[in-house]
DNA sequence: TTTTTATTTGAACAACCATTCAAAAATGGT
DNA sequence: ACCATTTTTGAATGGTTGTTCAAATAAAAA
């Protein structure tokens, strides 16, 4: 055995996450990975391989932290109508006035990846796919419990209040006033009823 | 006098468009560009000053074929009702099952390049709000005839429309199934009831 | 036809891009 | 202390980037 890294991969790698996060894709070169790591390009290629696979890893990671990540993980077992109104708050939370201008990272790399690279276009169907099953699952279960109205499919609302989702975090980036997000979220949740 | 340009500036700006809008502002190369537009460097920057002006006469020719300008257009004329359900037809028309793939190049410019330039960032802004403004004018009018829910606050309808809009059109990228961007679409014009 | 003015052209520019690699440095095991 | 192994380092790679420019070309006006 020999020597160890001088630097924890997760953290260089939160730190790779806020470059793509503000900058896109394309627009990253690896001076600024290089940058705000600290570390030496060399080690960068020797940790992570090259800058696509970096990306990858940074989104995967990213994913871990989203309030959709969160809606996966309880869309079981939570209080269903409680879950979806925290989902919107959560988003509004990150999004909203004090909040981050540069949007959500995925939403971000659909936007300017989904065309033109197939592997990312498959990664991001699953991904959208599952946060609409999430909500789905708690539609489904909340129209069982009566929190959430029945006569509505929940299918088209489990898609419907994601679509709202994504159209508040892509109109958040011209940073407009709180209550225009906030009305959005509440049109969104108004669906419930 | 002398000499007059041998190709027609508004198709060659058209050809950049579908460039820009294919591969975003960063990944487009000026080479990019001669390929499609099949005019020589030179005469880009001859014409056009250079790739971030191109961009944004780009962005501004693109801008007046939209269904957004057709909404800016009839807003104040318009059958109410009718004007905000074409407007949703028109978007499930261009990024349904057999229309664009690409999205929408002022969505995707949003994504990409909202958060880094500032100048860019507030023509968005000025394009959001309009938008905003003209669902807003016809909601407004149409709660007038009581073809649209009087209860709902137009402000907030009018913000709801344009979210679920701009959601449909992102989501569109990751190319689910027709019936997805329907239920989007659909769950959007049941506000207005 | 000649002059004048504009467009077209292709080569050239320096700067920057992602990536590679061999040498130097450092550390755990013997 | 020494060896084996890995990381770190900094320079170098070849290709591509956006942009410029002087020369060649073309056409309207004289």
């Amino acid at each position: 055995m020999a020597r160890h890294k001088e630097f924890d991969k997760i953290a260089i790698l939160e730190k790779a996450i806020g470059v793509f996060w503000s900058k896109g894709f394309e627009a990253t070169t690896i001076q600024d990975l290089v940058n705000a790591t600290r570390i030496n390009r060399g080690s960068i290629y020797d940790t992570f391989g090259n800058k696509a696979r970096l990306f990858n890893l940074a989104l995967t990671h990213y994913q871990k932290a989203t309030p959709t990540q969160k809606l996966l993980n309880n869309a079981k077992t939570a209080n269903p109508r409680k879950e979806i109104e925290d989902y919107f708050h959560r988003i509004l939370y990150l999004h909203g006035e004090q909040g981050e201008k540069r949007g959500c990272l995925i939403t971000n790399s659909i936007a300017e990846l989904a065309y033109l690279d197939k592997k990312l276009a498959a990664h991001f169907k699953i991904h959208i796919n599952n946060s609409e099953n999430a909500l789905y699952t708690l539609v489904k279960r909340g129209q069982e419990t009566g929190d959430i109205n029945p006569w509505r499919n929940p299918r088209s609302l489990a898609r419907s209040l994601l679509a709202s989702a994504e159209g508040l975090i892509l109109i958040s980036k011209v940073d407009p006033g709180n209550e225009t997000l906030l009305d959005i979220a509440n049109a969104a949740l108004s669906l419930l009823d």
